[in-house]
DNA sequence: GAGTGGTCTAGACCACAGA
DNA sequence: CTGTGGTCTAGACCACTCG
């Protein structure tokens, strides 16, 4: 048949669907190299190019990666929990003696999965993006703060890019500057140097990947990313902290809780 | 040149890249036509097929839409804030006289970006999804929930699609068959009866939307939806609400905000 | 250097919407 | 019925990885 079309559902749709359930199955084991392209064209009985399509489909929802020059199945399947009630309201065991969050909070989600998890700090003096400047009321032109950039892995696959924002009047020249925090991480930190934080809002977005971000968390143009936004304030309602946390959707869920207490 | 590429960026990603920039420019109005399949090729000198994967990545971002046989700028560019703190902790003003939320909520949220919210309820006795079923404690095999089905639109774009499960022995014969739940909503009707909610759970994925979705969503294949699962349980733990939203993802913003008080 | 995936063109066909 | 978008094949070229 040279070219049309007789069912309802393209062939390439067709062709993803089935290699998405035997991904499901378990007949392709995760992490395993994928036939190459040619392969499949011949298995299912169509072009390059719908395989091609059926592939770049499979990549976008994170069921399959690119490994070298090849594709595979992706290492990791299931989702990881990012529950906020744990993190930042319930004292945190994993973490340090005070109950840090942060980083202890990541180690867990993915404990809680069987992997392992890993992380990676780079600390800096930036030039903030605009939407922090203005939160933190510092100016966008100049390198106005600190920046903690974490790129944080499950089983050596990197799941989460976060950089914390703190004011260079406040966090120059102190512990926060250090690689590590120490227990209690920045939260502590801040709380020691009067800086309570009393009030947290998560601003949850949804969008397609940066360069550097596919790069960094290994994805493809078409994939989507969470960014979620997370804003400390302090009792007189300033932002003391403002992180921006970048994850693929299909990696991540996330979780919210609250008490209805009279209302 | 027949076939090939020399540039790092491909063509079809530099098509959609001009006509994404031209839209948040304002060159195309929201909601008027696009030009054809041909003569946008001729425009950007490729071919046909180079345009129709331009097209299907801003359909799938949500810039465009399908109208009729061509395609259109999206009339709903902005964003919808969904703020569960204003939902579901603040009294909310603009709904009914007891600060209900759940109705007067959309409108208020659709309300904030200029637009007139709309919404369908259909009232139903159905066999749960097996995770509500799980979570309310019924059976997954025949009619045991009450069900009601909301369809929410911001000036006649469909944006939202609700579904809230109660569980039959609480909601059958009772006043939340009726489609109009009165003042204060079936937050208030439950706990007329005896079921009133303290604590409430919210978690979030993204996926690709269901054929059901895309219909009624007017979305594609490719384009990606929030699935919120709300959990709303009375203060012994039983569940006694579990609501599914569901929404295009380049159509709403969550945000989530709560107190750190000593912990 | 050989092979694989990623993309492009040209041409063709079908479903479906509108006149 | 006509035109448009949606998809498919075949063939071709390039960048990149691996040996």
């Amino acid at each position: 048949m040279v070219g049309g079309m007789t069912s309802n559902r393209p062939a390439y749709r067709a062709v993803a669907d089935k290699i998405r359930a035997a991904i499901e199955a378990g007949e392709y084991a995760p992490g395993a190299q994928m036939p190459g392209d040619m392969t499949l064209a011949s298995q299912f009985e169509t072009s390059r190019a719908t395989i091609g399509l059926a592939v770049r489909l499979l990549l976008a929802e994170g069921y399959l990666i690119k490994k070298g020059r090849n594709y595979a199945v992706s290492p990791l399947l299931k989702k990881i929990l990012r529950d906020a009630n744990v993190r930042y309201r319930k004292p945190n065991r994993e973490a340090g003696p005070d109950g840090s969050p942060s980083r202890g909070a990541f180690a867990s989600e993915v404990r809680a999965l069987g992997m392992r998890a890993g992380s990676d700090v780079t600390v800096d003096r930036v030039v903030p993006p605009a939407n922090v400047a203005e939160l933190l009321g510092v100016s966008a032109d100049e390198p106005s703060v600190l920046s903690r950039a974490r790129r944080m892995t499950a089983d050596d696959v990197p799941v989460q890019l976060a950089t914390s924002y703190v004011s260079g009047e406040i966090a120059f020249d102190s512990a926060l500057e250090n690689v590590d925090t120490g227990p209690g991480g920045m939260i502590s930190r801040l709380a020691e140097m009067g800086h309570v934080q009393t009030e947290v809002t998560e601003e949850i977005n949804v969008r397609t990947p940066t360069v550097e971000e596919i790069e960094e968390l290994q994805l493809t143009e078409d994939a989507r990313v969470y960014e979620l936004l997370h804003v400390a304030r302090t009792a007189d309602g300033r932002a003391v902290e403002v992180a921006v946390h970048v994850m693929p959707t299909h990696q991540w869920t996330l979780r919210y809780g609250w008490t209805l207490d009279g209302n």
